[in-house]
DNA sequence: TAGCGTCTCTGAAACGTTTCGGAGCAACTT
DNA sequence: AAGTTGCTCCGAAACGTTTCAGAGACGCTA
């Protein structure tokens, strides 16, 4: 590996010379420049950012740390990610925690020992321990998305779930139905709760009694989702539309009407949130709630470098973010 | 940030001695070690992994690039990259090249200036001066997965992708297909050439002989690969089997037959490489050849860590996964 | 008692950068 | 002619570790 003091030997100047023309931080004259040019060529010399890193006192480097990349969802935050640090010039660190609060934690403890200069974090479900891990754990700013944490202030950006599952609800309510179920993620997790809300508050609003028997609690993973979407289809009364609350529930969901010999939408509506690419390449095409994915890891991006900076100072703020109703052919209007 | 200096300070010992207690790199009087301990948990201390990579000549890191994480493909390899790393002790650097050769190189330097212990790579269209590139932009193991490159001797663990689309081909012969299609893309990739290759093979192998027009370039993203499926159902005489060669050209397909209104498999019979989660979500549940995938990023990992370690030396070898068919409902035989 | 191992621990050098006080020199001002 | 200014460049300190030669203390043998 060749070094500054190789460059320096080479060109016949300082190594202090050599940082300057490379960095160009202050003026040098034409020679010296092509001079240290010529020799950074010659040697194929690559600056050493792990030493930089420590005199700088910062690596240039963040953290994202989130529950499963191969989940499509996460994928495309980390996509979006991605492109905004290299644009920043800042590199990505991987993490995921696999819904595992231990993995979690030691994922935070790494971003320190690491030295990153921010983190991108999806929290999972932590408890009161967790919290106080967190606060600790990390010494550079941190921005939540997706999912946020209940008294912590923390920069965040995530969807208006609420305003996603009532939107949903209501676009049932107007295509005629009143019996809505919903297929439902672990209450621990800041999303669940909060979609599951907007789905009550919506049926309240349109004086829908609450059936308990609709409400079927999986895990926001395709197998769990399934059986608890099995269980609605079993009822005597089953819903005629069931709203699911998560690209892994969807499936979940999908495959069970398709396996319980269901269709869809003729016999059973069905809507989610979020939506992916394939969404519209196979039968039904998926009336779903969208959301502005790319933005918002865009903007968690853009607000964890302003902290960075110090650009941004101020109390934290968390940005909710509208989501867009899809209607395609999963829905239809229930006729009696 | 508390240093090694301040945990010695406090705890009245030197800087070596918490050094050799923090690495027990020494044996060490119990006393010392407690004061040590206590010292280490009284101040939070965290080693710093900057000066400790500076000092040591490696960063425990990896890097992994890789064209769109976006890709459940790809995603599928990060994921279990990530397990593989974590299990290792190692951290991971991800870069999303977007195809882009450009971006490709930017990204390989900046594992050199990271000082990255190895790198993962799905290498994308490279020309020749791109190898040279590779070539010296690197001073550490690589590991290529899923693509590979001519004329390099680097590891890499593939599929055997002339027998995945060998095989999709003989099954649909099998089924009393003759007249089939194939969407591909674009042939700088080397698993598009391999895959072409394999069809064609298969082919003669059955004395079937190639329709020019039955070959379809896209370019393995759902856009142009939906484009060139509307010029294969546009034929005069279409095909009456379809396989697609990569997880997004599946998209494209199976949207340009909905849109079309072609139904799968009563019309036309479809069958993909690579199996996903949401496969037998839809309708119809698609046929494919899966790629053992989470085995096969295993696989370069440990490969990886076995040449940074150098518990592996010698020549570069490249593991050929063999591909499973799944047979679905996407495919039905031909009758006449 | 002197010499010698053995066991702990210390202190300093080194890793490859950045940064900054200051040296050297030429061109001005007075 | 002496002093001042401005421009380049140099050299050394510092960032937080790891590592290793060696200092001290202790118990043993002869």
């Amino acid at each position: 590996m060749t070094t500054l003091r190789d460059v320096a030997r080479h060109a016949g100047v300082s190594i202090g010379s050599v940082s300057t023309v490379i960095n160009n931080t202050a003026p040098v004259s034409p020679a010296l420049r092509a001079k240290v040019l010529l020799a950074i060529d010659e040697l194929g010399y690559v600056p050493d950012a792990v030493a930089r890193s420590l005199k700088m006192g910062r690596t240039r480097t963040i953290g994202l740390i989130l529950p499963d990349i191969t989940n499509p969802h996460f994928a495309a935050i980390a996509g979006a990610i991605e492109i905004a640090c290299d644009a920043a010039g800042y590199s990505l660190l991987l993490c995921n925690t696999m819904d595992n609060p231990t993995k979690e934690l030691r994922d935070l403890r790494l971003m320190r020992t690491q030295r990153v200069d921010g983190v991108i974090l999806v929290p999972g479900v932590g408890d009161g321990d967790y919290i106080g891990e967190l606060n600790r754990a990390v010494s550079v700013p941190i921005v939540l998305i997706d999912r946020t944490l209940p008294g912590l202030d923390f920069d965040a950006v995530v969807l208006d779930n609420r305003a996603a599952s009532h939107g949903l609800v209501d676009y049932f309510v107007r295509s005629g139905h009143r019996r809505i179920g919903i297929v439902i993620g672990p209450p621990g997790i800041s999303i669940a709760k909060q979609r599951l809300e907007g789905y009550l508050q919506a049926l309240a609003d349109h004086d829908i009694d609450v059936e308990p028997a609709y409400i079927a609690h999986g895990g926001f993973q395709p197998e769990p989702d399934y059986h608890a979407t099995a269980g609605l289809l079993a009822l005597r009364r089953r819903p005629t539309a069931i709203m699911s609350t998560s690209y892994h529930t969807t499936i979940g969901v999908m495959k069970a009407l398709l396996d319980k010999g269901f269709r869809c939408p003729n016999d059973i509506s069905v809507a989610g949130i979020d939506d992916f690419v394939w969404a519209t390449a196979f039968s039904p095409k998926m009336t779903v709630m969208a959301q502005p994915i790319a933005d918002m890891a865009r903007h968690a991006a853009q607000r964890l470098f302003g902290r960075i900076s110090g650009a941004i100072t101020g109390p934290a703020e968390v940005l909710v973010s509208p989501p867009t109703l899809l209607v395609r052919e999963s829905t239809r209007p229930l006729v009696d």
